[in-house]
DNA sequence: CGGTATTAGTTTCATCTGTAACCAATGTCC
DNA sequence: GGACATTGGTTACAGATGAAACTAATACCG
């Protein structure tokens, strides 16, 4: 019997005991923070990029030109992680910050020649890593989790 | 349109631009993140407690006489995380450790009266936390929202 | 214009977290 | 029973993270 049906039998009465393993934040917390050491090993690894500077690259690599502001509005990273971040990316070369014309403040962020060369490295491995994530997961399995993970953000902002 | 269904319009093939937003490990992190983050601040407004202080509280509370170990391997938390949870709750008085008869390294953790009764105050809130963040969703989502992270956890074993 | 408020981004500092080193008690093997 | 490995748990140190203060440039408003 799987652990899901395990837990199916045991109905949550407002009086049974609250078990941790049950509990969806925690299940939540733990899944994902399997996922994201496991990653983040890798492109340590492989790259040495930390997630947020793979987070940077990611939509630089999409949307050249993007202020720090843009990015850290685009993710759920602050302003100060983002900073730190692109500032390793520049001393490393992977990214290039340019003065933007029109506001003396911002800077347009984009990849480096060598910025983008490893970014088309990192594409496929993250490809190949969300690919064996989901590979028990038939077309259904993931077009309901994509809908579940869209409801449950949708509720977690009401928290 | 939900944004399910906009991913769905959009197959993800190999040379097609890698959207972080789509990206399976990202979404799952942006989505705890954010549910780990809401309720700590419920935890550490209402009880002035952290994330694997709870955990450690709710372990105890349906199996006490755990030891620091036995805690550990029952989370993703380390032993120098337990230790230092467990030393905050027993300097906080909710927490009592008791010397092992049969081994002089172990120490028998449980709820002292006073976390007990902390205990029973916040599994309430806990429950009202997770039904809020599963307000949306059936039974038969539920099932399968379980299901999927179970399958998703033992993939990520292989990351 | 000139003063005040905002915004972009960095620096600072305090806390958290993780790895490794460590200490003490027990188990193992001869 | 004594050396050596193992286990339970804490300490120490280093790097990551986050809130708030700060600097510099722009926008707003009289």
């Amino acid at each position: 019997m799987s652990s899901a049906a395990r837990r199916k039998e045991r109905p949550a009465k407002a009086d049974a005991p609250l078990l941790l393993e049950d509990f969806l934040p925690y299940r939540l917390a733990v899944l994902a923070n399997a996922v994201s050491r496991a990653i983040a090993r890798r492109y340590e690894d492989a790259f040495g990029l930390s997630i947020p500077e793979w987070r940077v690259m990611a939509l630089l690599g999409v949307s050249p030109g993007l202020t720090a502001s843009e990015v850290a509005e685009a993710t759920p990273m602050d302003k100060v992680a983002v900073s730190r971040a692109v500032r390793s990316l520049i001393d490393a070369g992977r990214v290039k910050a340019s003065a933007d014309a029109e506001d003396g403040r911002r800077q347009r962020l984009s990849l480096t020649p060598a910025g983008a060369a490893i970014y088309r490295r990192i594409v496929p491995l993250a490809r190949t890593l969300e690919a064996q994530l989901l590979a028990d997961l038939d077309a259904g399995d993931r077009a309901a989790l994509d809908d579940l993970i869209d409801r449950l953000e949708a509720a977690a902002q009401t928290l």
